[in-house]
DNA sequence: ATCCCGAGGG
DNA sequence: CCCTCTGGAT
């Protein structure tokens, strides 16, 4: 099940990915490809966007969540890969990181899908998923639920099976009503009978 | 622990 | 109406 699993967010390079990422924080991908086109055509890389007018990134993303934060660390990480990184996305974690607006979950994904390294990025789905299969116990923080991922998933799968608990939790394992409760094929998802998934 | 924050779904 | 969406900074 789910082939060839990728990121399902336009981008074109390292840098468009990285905007990409940042910008999907809270909102759904659907949400940041419907603005990535016009933004990539206007800033296509860290020197154009580095340049760029703060207010003229808020109105080209403006239909996305966090909208005025995430349009100051775009600004922000633009300037910083041009001055400080030789106009390359870093391919570190800890660099990736002092990037405005780049925290771990967007390294990791920066990681694995622009530079190959393999890690497990963990967002709310992958967390939710994760838990309600018991794989991971409930009141793990992010942080132990990446480490305990890693330790249970061989290294050559963990980037697959970042997408996998993704593409599952979207469609399937739901945060509201999720398909599980009405699928008589399934009868040991915990969600049927807690009321706490209802 | 709180704030940011629009679109889409139920 | 309310909840959720590939979080991060303070």
């Amino acid at each position: 099940m789910y082939p060839n699993p990728k990121t399902m967010l336009y981008h074109e390079s390292p840098f468009q990915l990285v905007i990409a990422v940042l910008m999907s924080a809270q909102t759904t991908d659907v949400g940041v490809n419907k603005v990535t086109p016009a933004l990539f055509a206007a800033y296509p890389d860290a020197n154009a966007m580095a340049e760029a007018d703060v207010a003229d990134l808020e109105d080209k993303i403006k239909t996305i969540g966090l909208y005025r934060n995430k349009a100051k660390n775009m600004k922000k990480t633009a300037i910083m890969i041009r001055d400080e990184f030789g106009g390359q996305v870093p391919n570190t974690r800890e660099e990736l990181e002092k990037l405005p607006g780049v925290g771990r979950k967007t390294a990791n994904v920066v990681l694995s899908e622009a530079f190959g390294v393999p890690t497990i990025a963990v967002d709310t789905h992958v967390e939710r998923v994760t838990k309600r299969m018991g794989i991971v116990p409930p009141n793990a923080s992010v942080r132990e639920t990446e480490e305990i991922l890693m330790a249970r998933i061989p290294e050559n799968r963990w980037r697959d099976a970042h997408h996998q608990f993704i593409y599952f939790g979207r469609e399937y394992c739901t945060a509201r009503n999720p398909k599980c409760r009405k699928d008589p094929r399934i009868d040991f998802c915990e969600c049927r009978v807690l009321p706490q998934y209802g």
